[in-house]
DNA sequence: AGACGATACGGAACCGTGTTCCGTTTGGCA
DNA sequence: TGCCAAACGGAACACGGTTCCGTATCGTCT
C-alpha cells in the first residue's frame, strides 16, 4: 500500500476514470504478459481502448503502472516471509524457500528482473518500491538463519536481493540458463566458513 | 580474432577508410567511457568528426564496435586462464582468480555487463563472442577443479559466466550493491555437497 | 429536465534515438 | 591528368516515449 491512487481509488472519481484505470490495468498485465513489461505505451493504450493520454493520467511512469499491475503479487510475497519463518524447521530452509518464491515471481515475469535493475530513471520507483516492500522481509529471514549460525553473517539483505535479482535476468530466454539453479548455488554460498 | 574485418584490416582498402576507422574506434572507446555502451551512435559520429553513416559501413551493428573496442582485454582476458592453471597451487584458486580478473573487466565497463544480457537484437554477436571467447577457458578452469574434487561437477561454464555476468549488472551505481562480494558469494557455492 | 463547470479523454504533435539511402567527394591507379 | 570504384556525410525515415490542448463526458445544482 506505498503507491496508489492515496486511499482516493474508488470514492469522489468520475465513474469512467475507474473504469478506464481497471481497463488500463487489465490491459498492461496482459501486454506485459505478451511483451514484458517494455510493452509499448499506445499497444496498453490501443488493448484497453483508451488514448494514450489517458494512460499517463493514472499511471504519470512506467513504474506507477508496473508496481500496479504486480502489487498484489508483491504483498503476497512479502507476507510469505513472516508465515515461512515460523513454519519452517529451521530458519534456514525459510530463507531457502522465500528466496524461492520470490525468483519464481521474478522469472515468470518476462522483463520485470531487467527493469527492475534498468538504470532508466523511469523504474526509479519500481526499485524502489520492490525494495521497500522486501528487503525488510529478507532482512528478519537472514537475521535468522545468521544468528541460528546457519548463513554468515555479514551479508546484507539488500545485497543478497539484488544479488537474486540479477541472477534472474534473462531467465526464459535460454534454456541453458537456469536463474533457478544459480541462485541455489548463490545461497549454497551463504553457509559459514 | 573471431569478429574481424576479415584479416583485410589494413591492406587493400583506401587510406581515408582506415584512418577513419581508427578514429571511430578511438571515439566510441571515449565515448563508452563516458556514457556506458549504449553511447548515442551521433556521440561517436561526431567525436570521430565523420558522419553517422560512416560508422554503420564500417560496423554494421553496435556489437561489432563494442566488439571491435574491448576485443584486446577480451583476448587477454581468455589468454590468461591457462597461464592461472599452471602457476596457481590448485585449480580452484586458478577458477577464483580468473574470475576476477572477468569480474574486474566487467565492471568497470560501464554498461558491458548489461548489454551482454539485453535482448536487443544488436548485442546477439557481442554476447556470442564472449561466450564463444570466454566459455572455453572457463571450462577449462571449471573442469580441472571439478576433476580435483574442489567444486560440484554438475556446473556449466556457460551457466557459470552467464551467472557471473549478470551480477555484474549495476555495479558501480550503487554502494550498496558490490558485485565482487557477491561473484565470491556465488563462487563460495560452488564448493561440493 | 436542463444547464453548467469540473473532470477526464483522445490523439496529434514533438522529441530523441537508431537506421537507411543516395547524391557527392575523394583516393589511387592507369 | 582523368577516371571510377570506394567511401563519405547527413538528410530522411522509423519508432517509441511524452506532452498538450481542444473536445467530450459526468455529475451536480437549480
Amino acid at each position: 500500500m506505498a503507491v496508489d491512487e492515496s486511499g482516493v481509488s474508488g470514492a469522489r472519481r468520475r465513474a469512467d476514470a475507474r473504469r478506464n484505470e481497471q481497463a488500463l490495468l487489465d490491459a498492461a498485465a496482459a501486454a506485459f504478459l505478451a511483451c514484458g513489461v517494455n510493452a509499448p505505451v499506445r499497444d496498453i493504450a490501443a488493448r484497453a481502448g483508451v488514448g494514450v493520454g489517458t494512460i499517463y493520467r493514472h499511471f504519470p511512469t512506467r513504474a506507477d503502472l508496473v508496481v500496479a499491475v504486480y502489487r498484489h503479487q508483491v504483498e503476497a510475497c512479502a507476507e510469505a516471509g513472516p508465515t515461512l519463518l515460523a513454519d519452517c524447521d529451521t530458519p534456514c530452509v525459510a530463507l531457502a524457500r522465500w528466496i524461492d518464491l520470490f525468483v519464481e515471481f521474478l522469472v515468470t515475469k518476462h522483463g520485470l528482473a531487467e527493469a527492475l535493475r534498468s538504470d532508466d530513471a523511469a523504474f526509479e520507483a519500481l526499485h524502489a518500491y520492490f525494495l521497500d516492500r522486501l528487503v525488510p522481509v529478507c532482512a528478519r529471514l537472514l537475521d535468522a538463519a545468521a544468528a541460528a549460525g546457519e548463513v554468515r553473517p555479514d551479508v546484507a539483505a539488500y545485497e543478497l536481493m539484488r544479488g537474486v535479482g540479477n541472477l534472474c535476468i534473462g531467465a526464459g530466454h535460454d534454456p541453458r540458463y537456469d536463474a533457478r539453479r544459480l541462485v541455489d548455488i548463490l545461497v549454497a554460498g551463504l553457509r559459514p566458513q
